[in-house]
DNA sequence: AATGAATGAGGCTTCATTCAT
DNA sequence: CATGAATGAAGCCTCATTCAT
């Protein structure tokens, strides 16, 4: 490899960052490589010489989309408490950049995903290691083996992945609204259903 | 002159359809106004005699995602029972196109709101009206009533969509599966939380 | 050929006259057969029963402009005096139509003369002709022979349509102002270069 | 690189100059941007580097049309006596393109003007600047102060104009001719005005 | 390493013309 | 006679990609 800050890698850092601001701004094909080059402050043909080509840019940004969901997933793991790592995992949307400029991005991703074979495998990729991380913390949870509903661990994480998704995907209808009201009031639904799904019907409405 | 519908209409519908079909395949902005022409079988000026561009064709199909949406709500609110209404509901994406078309064509519709507002207020629309008939359709319920979880019949309703939405952008990743298969597989999980949210523990379990 | 009402050639000049109107707003090429048709209230298919083809409307039209201008000839010829002669020459541009209507459309023609053979052997034509009437006319008028100014009657007929038609090309710079306006202030300037041409210096100043 | 000019200046001639020649050719709108692109040796999309579309290209080449008639005038103004600056004047047409291109150029510019109001005024522009000039060129010159014919320099002027805007439209008639012998003919023409116009009559006949 | 001029295929749209009714 | 739906070539423009400097 290289050190942390060799150009190479600072370059193709600085371009993914750029691309990742257009494509969210403007979807994938929309969004041209001079626009990207432009938002980098680099000249196009710059662009060239560490990505083959747009497809290859796409490809990974939508590496880098997997890496923050591995990291994520990383991070929750070590929460104490199941509940504690699904928050952990919920917040995912928040980096350097805006949450919407994420659900903008991952909504194109799935979107470009139903058509894109080699993307729609990456993105398989993401959400089955999720899945299958998420579908471990459950099986490994006191609580959850208590409450479980009658559920099995693998469709309670799918459950929980749909709204993860369902929520993301209402984000890009309010992208002028400030984030913050957005996501607490989604998180307010999302642990209404984690305290259905988890909490012992003996401990009653826990409220 | 015809005999069911005048021409105008069909060759309208002739030419939605088709662009549904592009749409979904390569997307609003990858389909190109010669693929919706080809799938069609007319030229590619006839489309311009029934629609002023490209966008007003993007546009229809909004509007006739949106009348399918309020079709289906009214199918649901004279459904007995409440967790019938979720399941004709949730069997939504099963018209004359494959479940997959659909699924592809909102997951675009979703992106697109992202960026173009005239799509972002149809979408919007279309949501808002769901939500409200979903959120009315449970606040008249009995069952809801009984089991509410101490949650709000808004944020109920918000959970069910969530539910539906993150399920139909998974759709996305599965293009090549048998659509029954997918959709059971979904339709359990869906069932499970609306046990979960609207039986009363008194009953046990009820599937 | 055939009576002077029958449907033929009603139509015919129905077309040419809405022909006329189109290519004065927008130009012979920009003008389309569709916003012909509009403009006489008639379907675009319809043109062709009466015209090959857009070429032969513009020619057409060239023809009705030479027969117009021939017309003309004949009023002039039959003046009076040559003074008088000429008055009615330059007041041309005012038939049914507004005087920039023609002016618009004579130097459309003179543009498309440039470069379509068929409309510059016709707008040739025109204007050969008339140069001859009026050389004919000067060279009939006592008023002329007396003052002559060392100027045979060929070239004050040069001066007098140069004049002519340098004012024209001026009058579509000033499409907003009120026609008679414009006319009067040419007038003016016309007679002055006519009185200067045709007035014995004897006579002293006559207008 | 090049010697004397930067290349993007050279490039913007180069393109203007295949411009002029197709726009004479084959009028503004009849000209293609490929016609053009094949004219200059370039490709289309180069085009677009230099002008961001075709009407910024018409744009330029009727502002360069601008600038050399605001150069002959300047010229004019430096000549002796008036009639070597109408001399001047009168020549206009030919720099490094034939008089015919100019004229066919300026025709259509013209018959543009009558449809765009932009092109109107930058026409209206320079005519406005060219009478003005030759307005205060014929009140400082004492030839005209002596003959004056009853008519103020205003009026003087617009005859003098409209005689070279008259002859400059017949020259389309005649694109197969050899130019100078027509400039020779009308040159002829012109000096009898001149001498008519600006010679005092106890002088005799001047030429 | 970096630039940005240059290319040309391809997309959207218009429009002259035809033809079934 | 009259309509207007239908065609498809052609025009304007964009943009991914290359390459000389």
């Amino acid at each position: 490899m290289s050190s942390r800050l060799d150009p190479p890698t600072d370059r193709r850092e600085q371009i993914l960052r750029a691309a990742m601001i257009c494509f969210a701004r403007r979807g994938f094909h929309q969004a041209s490589m001079h626009d990207i080059s432009a938002e980098a402050g680099i000249s196009v043909g710059l662009i060239y010489r560490y990505f083959e080509n747009k497809d290859a840019v796409i490809s990974a940004i939508a590496d880098q989309h997997k890496q923050r969901v591995q990291e994520l997933l990383e991070r929750a793991r070590q929460a104490p408490t199941l509940l504690e790592a699904l928050e952990v995992l919920f917040t995912e949307h928040c980096c350097d950049n805006t949450p919407q400029v994420i659900s903008a991005f991952v909504v194109d991703l799935f979107a470009e995903a139903g058509r894109n074979p080699r993307v729609a495998d990456l993105v398989r990729d993401v959400t089955t290691t999720a899945m299958k991380g998420v579908t471990e913390l459950i099986a490994k949870s006191p609580e959850a083996l208590a409450g479980m509903q009658n559920m099995s661990p693998r469709e309670l994480a799918e459950l929980i992945f749909a709204l993860n998704d369902g929520m993301l995907m209402r984000d890009v209808l309010a992208m002028h609204r400030p984030p913050e009201q957005i996501r607490e009031r989604q998180l307010k639904v999302a642990r209404n259903l984690w305290r259905l799904l988890f909490s012992h019907s003996s401990e009653g409405a826990i409220a």
